[in-house]
DNA sequence: CTGAAAGCGCTTACAG
DNA sequence: CTGAAAGCGCTTACAG
């Protein structure tokens, strides 16, 4: 079998191949009846362009990288799945890269990827989304990015988020009007911006609803289930005790529902706990996690068409999305007796 | 800042492009001297070979493909993380291709992945790795692959596995040894050639223990959580309980043991319940769970490279490798009272 | 509205 | 051991 190109369409429909090409590329001053039959040339002869020859005479490679560092998997799993939607819908490539570096060392890395790949842009997951140096590195090297779940927004990028600050506030006020006054609070990891969103949301909802802060409830956890644990371990020793724990992600949270579990203490009826996220653990477990659910596959697929739309245009306008974080009430919180 | 191509290479270094070309493929036939020269321009002007423009004119892509349809994210997670470590290694990039197509639509959608993306190869996992329809395809397209976690061995193929046969009997046995005989079995998805496999370890287990096999203590589920619940729901309900159950994944078996806590059930001494996978849900529950761990990242990583070495030259003969399964036992599994 | 020429950055096949 | 020519399958810039 012959491999079917540009140049055999043009011959087998009888017009130059530049013909050919506006065609596949819809461009303008091309008779209806010459697009017709070069249309129906393509499907005869079942013609699909090559993205390599493409790529290389434009100079791009219709790939997109996506750069992340997630404990999550669910996570993680979710912003590959927004990506990739949003790819395949405009003919792009996803490119992963998991990446745990920092620094400098991050900053190389990143700079080898594209200059082996050939990245036409890069979609920044957390906590990539708000490193200030990887962001002016991209800039300085005119690599378009778009960011996902930032807290920083900038003037002239591209950004789509959830209100995580929103979100922890919502779950704060849920456990206060179950009649908790002291909600234990365990931190994410620094490097992620959500860590210090959430934070805010807990402080302004004790806040308004005449709570004092108090420092010694507050832990700091970095998203992992380990974390969790050893957090765990201080609150629930506390004297007295907290009736309510909220923590910054659901991994945390079940590391607290284990521990909880373990000191014979039951859940909800003689303490509440609280994640973020909606983890497919927080319904795997139980009781099950009251929690807050993000749009993660929405929020990247946005960036990412965003993203691509701007590297075909560069001439779009910032597009800087904030989207909806819902809360989501299950058995892990209860009023309080 | 100019871009740097072979061609100004070439005149920098005062040779030929062709000469700059051997360098870079590391051929024969050129003097210690240039070489040298070259790979010391190379450095200078910081210069990395266009893959794309090779691509071309090689009539590859340096891209292969990985389809899965898993529902559990850490295994996909695991897969992607070994297949990506070949890649890295032998300067290929990974495609994902999350799928959840079956039959002549699965077969059309691959067609149509191959011909977009041009991948140069594809790796196969569960449940792919055994559909008989698709390997035929790909065989006919003379695409090469590599299949994960196979259960079928061919005898011209790449095929890398771990024992999902003996690691069943293990931990069946596990529980035998333990003092249990009345042990449920939780099949997985019907489509997953392990479902067979772990079935089968497990019949094994109770055949060379002495045990009768008890059809009732059958459930029928498909690896998610929620058909773990159901078949749990049976199980738990029957009259004798039996006094142990094997899931055949671990959130099955965690959904085993959600609904046994719910019924007040304490696990272990009231059930002993075991799953497969060693995912992470596994330490993150409690009591943790009994499983088997099987060398994902490995089996996959080994697949793909081997993958890429064929693609690199097709006279390799073909590689069959069986991997190691490891029984880890946490505390949901216990002597018999 | 259409096409001939040159070029993208490499490799292949050949000649010396 | 080295290189000039042609080509991979497209697009760009230009001419008509």
């Amino acid at each position: 079998m012959k491999k079917v190109t540009i140049n055999s369409v043009a011959s087998y429909a009888g017009v130059s191949k530049k013909t050919v090409s506006r065609v596949l590329n819809n461009e303008p001053n091309v008779s209806d009846a010459t697009r017709e039959k070069v249309l129906k040339v393509f499907k005869e002869l079942d013609y699909t362009p090559n993205p390599i020859a493409r790529g290389l005479a434009q100079n791009r490679s219709f790939i997109i990288g996506c750069l992340y560092d997630n404990p999550s998997k669910s996570y993680i799993t979710r912003v590959q799945t927004g990506a990739l939607a949003a790819c395949h819908e405009l003919n792009y490539n996803l490119l992963i890269h998991p990446c745990e570096l920092r620094g400098e060392e991050l900053i190389s890395n990143i700079e080898h990827l594209i200059q082996t790949s050939r990245l036409d842009g890069i979609v920044l997951t957390p906590p990539f989304s708000d490193f200030p140096e990887l962001v002016s590195f991209l800039k300085s090297k005119k690599i378009p990015y778009a960011r996902v779940a930032s807290a920083v927004l900038e003037d002239d990028s591209i950004s789509v988020r959830s209100n995580d600050e929103q979100g922890a506030f919502e779950i704060t006020e849920h456990l206060i009007k179950l009649g908790h006054k002291e909600i234990a609070f365990i931190k994410g990891h620094p490097d992620h911006s959500a860590t210090e969103q959430r934070f805010k949301g807990y402080r302004r909802a004790l806040a308004s609803n005449g709570i004092e802060f108090d420092e010694r409830l507050v832990e700091e956890g970095n998203f992992s289930y380990h974390s969790g644990v050893d957090s765990a371990r201080t609150i629930l020793d506390l004297n007295p005790r907290p009736t309510a724990v909220f923590a910054s992600n659901d991994y945390m949270a079940a590391a607290v529902l284990k521990l909880a579990t373990q000191m014979q203490l039951r859940v909800p009826d003689d303490i509440s706990i609280a994640g973020f996220d909606n983890a497919p653990i927080a319904r795997h477990i139980w009781p099950g996690l009251t929690t807050i659910a993000q749009p993660v596959e929405e929020m990247t697929q946005q960036a990412v068409k965003q993203l691509i739309t701007h590297i075909s245009d560069p001439q779009e306008s910032p597009y800087q999305v904030t989207l909806e974080a819902k809360l989501i009430t299950r058995e892990s919180t209860a009023a309080i007796k």
